[in-house]
DNA sequence: TATCCCCATATTGTTGACAATCTTATAATT
DNA sequence: AATTATAAGATTGTCAACAATATGGGGATA
């Protein structure tokens, strides 16, 4: 059986630009890459037209930046950028809470507790071997903005912020986790959104992710600049 | 000297973005308008890859909406999409206030005092027959979320949001306006950060937001609903 | 030896033609 | 008469060649 690697996604500017954009995320192309176009398009087998088209969508979300005539480079989250992506999400995924809170339905809710018991069976099954990043798996946070019913704040979220919140999570993967204690967190958010407190629940949720950060920055200023900066040709 | 119509922008694709998005801002063409390839590209005379560029960049800003075989047709602007855009605008302007008034320098805080200023004297010398939108001129609420020091924040703001809530704005520009009362909120705001109430000026910020989004939506239900609407076709 | 100018090269921007897909109108069948 | 199948037309997706611009090296001059 042949791999046929592209199924549904029809146009081919459409896969290619979700290949990309996972290498790049993903680490596969390092922070600071010189994207050539005739390199890309032999690379990805495909025309320097739907590449084009690509570039320009992955330009959209900041994962690329661009020179008029001199070409794409990938882009580089320092210090400074990792800061601004975790403002973000402090504001808005607190705002996203606040909103899910007044339209969440009851099964809903209880989704989410189902959630919080396999994570806490998953902390207690790995023993400090945890299979998920240091404020609990992304599913939780996700889980919640998705049901904000405002579909503006969902796809900046999960089309902008989220990718450069993976490439963040790819730089400092080695963490030193907390599972507990934002296993304590969720928990703290569900039950403000189970009494529909939402000014409450948007206070909770950007003190967890104002919390996550200060974690990364401490690993950062520690010394977590070396395996990066490739990035000067 | 030939007068080079075509000073700064270097790129075809950049200045055909400009123009139709701001013929669609602007409302020169419609809301629901069907955008064909073709037609456009003999209309701003001009091939059809940067075209299909700028269309791209378009899309990925809300202003249109493409179906993958089908075509392009610009956005909608029913209330449900405008609630979400005045939503939007309370989160991220009351997040940018607050970050801008833990940065802001005197100097630019006294720039906003003199704007306010300007807007009195506006507002005394026409006599009701006012020059800016319902909440005061725009160039408040630039000002004030440039300052912000975000640039993730201040280039969602400037490049996405506020195309749409200038459609919005075109959409609602017989509003009955009421521009003491937004002097009065706008000065309220400007205190808070003069005294760096962060807190106190992001709530500020997001009420006033608010208060604004139910005078558009009052006018909404009213029956604003008759001058669109060529959409189907 | 250092600096500046100029040209060769490589890369990006643009164009028109070709292929694939969807829409619509027409006609035949039930 | 209504419905479905088919084919023509139009529109979008893709490609390879052409033009414009920036980068880098080599040579000449001070």
């Amino acid at each position: 059986m042949v791999i046929e690697t592209n199924n549904k996604p029809g146009t081919l500017s459409d896969q290619v630009f979700l290949r990309i954009k996972e290498d790049i995320v993903t680490g596969v192309t390092p922070q600071g890459q010189k994207m050539g176009e005739t390199d890309l398009a032999k690379r990805y087998d495909i025309s320097r037209g739907p590449l084009r088209e690509a570039l320009q969508r992955l330009e959209a979300i900041s994962l690329v930046t661009r020179t008029p005539h001199a070409g794409m480079r990938v882009v580089v989250l320092d210090r400074e950028k990792m800061r601004e992506v975790y403002q973000m999400r402090e504001a808005m995924e607190g705002f996203a809470t606040r909103l899910a809170t007044q339209v969440m339905s009851e099964s809903e809710i209880d989704n989410l507790y189902r959630l919080l018991d396999q994570h806490e069976a998953s902390i207690n099954d790995a023993d400090g071997k945890v299979y998920f990043q240091e404020e609990g798996d992304p599913d939780f946070h996700y889980y919640i903005f998705s049901k904000c019913g405002n579909t503006q704040l969902i796809q900046y979220l999960e089309n902008q912020l989220y990718q450069l919140l993976r490439m963040c999570r790819h730089r400092t993967s080695r963490l030193p986790l907390r599972p507990e204690n934002a296993l304590y967190e969720h928990r703290a958010i569900v039950d403000a959104i189970r009494d529909r407190d939402a000014e409450f629940a948007e206070i909770l949720m950007r003190r967890h992710v104002h919390h996550s950060w200060r974690l990364v920055d401490a690993m950062l200023e520690a010394g977590g600049l070396e395996e990066q900066c490739q990035h000067t040709a």
